[in-house]
DNA sequence: CTGTTAGCGCGTTCAC
DNA sequence: GTGAACGCGCTAACAG
């Protein structure tokens, strides 16, 4: 901390006015006459004062940061997410708190330290696993759910999952493949589950069958992408395509497949979920579902700020479109 | 904010004691008998009180958190940094804020902002082009430097980038390689400038001319590595092999050289700096220098915990070392 | 439009 | 070992 920096008083002093004045000068500008308030920020410039944020805060019983709570600060999935998410909440005067709920032997008690020692004044729960509302304190501050969380009634931004997932399959439904296979997320997540569902759905509309084979469990790593596909080699009846529930794996399954000396898209087609920078650069480069992560941030951003302005604990919830963007690594299956 | 939460008279009255005594009961147990301790333990459980950290911080001229400067958050190239900061700095109680530097038009006036306002009880700056001495305010927290930063007198975590360098050219020179290209981090950035410098230095000990035409300008980023190839392409004699000052350049330079089907590594070998995540799973795999990211963080942030706790601006700096990772993407030249 | 007064919730002297 | 009183720096309520 500083040696000696200007308090409201020395302010007050020297522009010859009482402290709440200089206080309401510096918050609402409006309320004081054009003339004391030319001499209020002439003595602020003087003196050098800079307001002091924690007597504010405490003051106004508020923290003036916005806190996010990421499942696991290294997957670089959010990079670009809390980007967006800092883009919107810089300018609006709130400070960025990261928490890595993986960190925490137990996250959920994380969540209620930081709810209930009233550290943020709004939070955003990227962590899909987090948040039973039953544990959740009856008083607390807005939360913005920016993952997937169906039965939870907060208000969420998400990402229309199941509607990426259909146009997965429809894309490669036209382009030929009936035997499809699908790589999942983590069981329990809630992304996953609902990739998983869209898949189904559409697969059902179209008549399609997936045997259970052709079903890898994944946990979004690409190490679990690189081991569906030993499993596919593996296999008898080998599915043209596959569907994978992030790109990360696609990139495991399709890295793992060329070392092995299979030819991707020509032996087998594969189509990601996210749009992860580098899948553009990739060999055969990876057609994917895009889905926005920036815009999720600022949005979630946007959310709790207009909850914290409004008061409210609710607002309405976001869906966020996804697109389908076509490269090379699906082609219609060999004949 | 919450309704009514317990504050510390409350607990004071509960458990018959002074404020004050509450107060030595959880900041310095050992000050109070042991009975009146557990008295005031059992009040604070039967009242739910959770201390105000806001009247804390205000009382103790701090802020409790820990900025991190970062200059793109989006940047991928951070996550393992910021887990590795966080995973340190949780257990010690300490917040971590972040802020985008890039966000900002004026960066350097927003660290100001966050020196003078107390917001943070220390500083993590990763941000290479940020500081200017000269421009800190005379009175700031501690703050630690992890990015290259040479003629900085602050303390620093820095990772041996001439080392990682001359590694690479090592490695490459064994092969048998006499004709080596780089592709360049951004303009002014630190790190990438003492690769360069690391790379010509193991250059001209090993006697090895590099042309102006092999080395190509780049910014980190994968686009800025597809356009290396194309000048690459466009070259009569062509370097038989390319240190690139980062693994996202060399993505990038390989995958559009495969796209022209260019073979990587039978008509160039390529070597990366870094090792990010997806390298690994690339074909070719890619050889790279390992850079410990998660480390990085980790150690910056145990040495702003110290400074903090030691009430000093001065901690000896750390240099982290780099380690070759040997794949695919480097063979002997074609004779 | 401005000044006075009274805390926000805690940590910390200084007595006892 | 413990309590009383004060103040960290600011803003909100109430007067005038």
């Amino acid at each position: 901390m500083q040696a000696k920096t200007a308090k409201i008083q020395d302010v007050a002093r020297i522009a010859g006015v009482s402290t709440a004045t200089v206080s309401r000068a510096l918050s609402n500008p409006d309320l004081v006459a054009e003339s004391t308030r030319n001499a209020v920020m002439d003595a602020v410039a003087e003196s050098g004062y800079r307001i002091n944020h924690t007597a504010r805060n405490l003051r106004r019983q508020r923290s003036g940061s916005i806190l996010a709570l990421v499942p696991n600060l290294a997957n670089p999935f959010f990079s670009q997410i809390l980007a967006g998410l800092s883009s919107v909440l810089s300018p609006a005067g709130y400070g960025l708190l990261i928490a890595d709920t993986q960190t925490d032997n137990d996250p959920q008690e994380r969540l209620r330290h930081f709810i209930q020692n009233g550290l943020a004044d709004g939070i955003v729960i990227f962590d899909g696993n987090l948040p039973k509302q039953e544990l959740l304190p009856a008083q607390h501050p807005p939360i913005v759910l920016a993952c997937e969380w169906v039965d939870f009634d907060l208000p969420s931004v998400r990402v229309d999952n199941a509607k990426g997932a259909q146009i997965a399959i429809q894309h490669l439904y036209d382009l030929g493949h009936r035997q499809i296979g699908h790589i999942t997320g983590p069981n329990g997540n809630v992304l996953a589950e609902s990739r998983l569902q869209g898949m189904k759905s559409a697969l059902a509309a179209l008549n399609l069958q997936q045997p259970d084979q052709w079903v890898f469990q994944g946990d979004y790593s690409m190490d679990s992408g690189a081991f569906a596909a030993k499993q596919w080699m593996a296999l008898d009846n080998r599915p043209t395509a596959v569907f994978s529930a992030s790109d990360e794996m696609a990139c495991g399954f399709m890295g793992a497949l060329q070392h092995a000396g299979i030819d991707v898209p020509r032996d087998v087609s594969v189509i990601g979920f996210d749009n992860i920078e580098v899948v553009e650069h990739l060999t055969p480069a990876l057609t994917t579902i895009r889905q926005p992560r920036r815009l999720i941030g600022q949005h979630a951003g946007q959310m709790v700020i207009k909850m914290i302005d409004d008061a409210t604990m609710r607002c309405p919830s976001e869906l966020i479109p996804v697109e389908l963007i076509i490269r090379n690594s699906v082609v219609a299956p060999k004949t």
